[in-house]
DNA sequence: CCTACCGATCGGTAGG
DNA sequence: CCTACCGATCGGTAGG
């Protein structure tokens, strides 16, 4: 499974059309996805949407699992490059929920985003869903990496008295999940980064930068 | 909308044989909802695991919409029964979130009736999704009621310093919701009842009873 | 990328 | 006019 290159599946380097056609796509399977999720999706209304035949649709992905994992890996590297382009080493904790609350505002800005992780995530955890396993795997490796900023603050004795920091990452990604689906159904009622930045003033005892 | 009874929709009273084939009809659905979520589910194989005709099951519930209705009336019974069971009057926070944790690891029994909101939420969030109101309104009161618990804590001063109450409740049903989640993708990484526990120790100043 | 197809299954409705 | 179903079939659409 290692990939040496962001590019990947069946488009060959150096041809721009098919690129770009293969980038239209990728953006209209990732709104479908977010709407209605991946199986209630259809191959023939995503082709549709692109202007192009169902066969020209597949050309690009043989099948629908093949675009299903081309969403992920976008998705994914969104995420990574507002993380690396914000300049929060890993290591700083303070300087990881800074960043978390600047990339939920970002996604707040953008539904699409959000709808796409909350539809799927949810779908995701019946037994035979093609995304389970990347699901699985992304959780526990979001918790692994928040979890060493959350060690990084108590090395600081930067969190509150009281605060208990075994699992602390698992409850704030718990909690961030949860505030996307309040949010989906009432926009107007909550305020995803300020929910967030509010309740990190209870955690942490010093302001975030 | 007011229902004067909890039996309602095309079964009358005292015909002993159909009630029997709804409620296990809409066991069934329960499951089915849960596992793939409302719109991939099929009547067809509902029926099929009830061990009825398409028609017979069609004469039970009219459309797929009546029976995700009765489903969802069925969930909101068990919370229901769950609250008002363990005498967790709504105006004593500290009894209204001892019920909490005690809901949570009764649903952490049930994996059906975990999965059946964590998918449902997630599919509901679209604009056109049948449910989505009956989730909109689900949410707006949980979060009304759980605010009164909080107040309540507020008021008795039973609040650690710092935490922020305003939209704390919000915050909670967020915790628990995406909790779900995780625990649905790896159930043997996440204890649910212990993180809500150790959650509200660091927000609640006293022991819970 | 196209046309021309496949086996199957969808939710809903007919008369009896 | 009731309940509790039945077998058959409608027009459309699914992924490949």
């Amino acid at each position: 499974m290692a990939k040496t290159s962001a590019r990947q599946g069946t488009a060959p380097r150096n041809y721009p059309k098919g690129e770009r056609r293969r980038a239209q796509i990728i953006e209209a399977a990732f709104t479908a996805f977010g709407q209605v999720g991946y199986r209630n999706a259809s191959m023939v209304q995503l082709a549709a949407a692109c202007d192009v035949s169902r066969a020209g649709l597949l050309h690009h992905f043989p099948t629908k699992e093949s675009l299903l994992e081309a969403v992920l890996e976008e998705r994914e590297r969104q995420d990574d490059a507002h993380f690396f382009g914000s300049g929060a080493v890993n290591r700083d904790g303070l300087e990881y929920f800074a960043s978390m609350i600047r990339l939920v505002a970002h996604n707040q800005a953008n539904p699409l985003i959000v709808s796409l992780f909350a539809v799927l995530s949810g779908e995701a955890t019946a037994a035979d869903h093609p995304a389970r396993p990347y699901f699985v795997a992304r959780y526990e490796r979001t918790r692994r990496q928040m979890q060493l900023a959350v060690d990084d603050l108590v090395r600081r004795d930067l969190l509150r008295p009281h605060v208990d920091a075994s699992g602390l990452a698992a409850d704030l990604i718990a909690f961030i999940d949860g505030l996307q689906i309040q949010w989906l159904l009432s926009p107007d009622a909550i305020d995803m980064p300020d929910h967030l930045r509010k309740l990190l003033r209870g955690l942490i005892s010093v302001e975030l930068p």
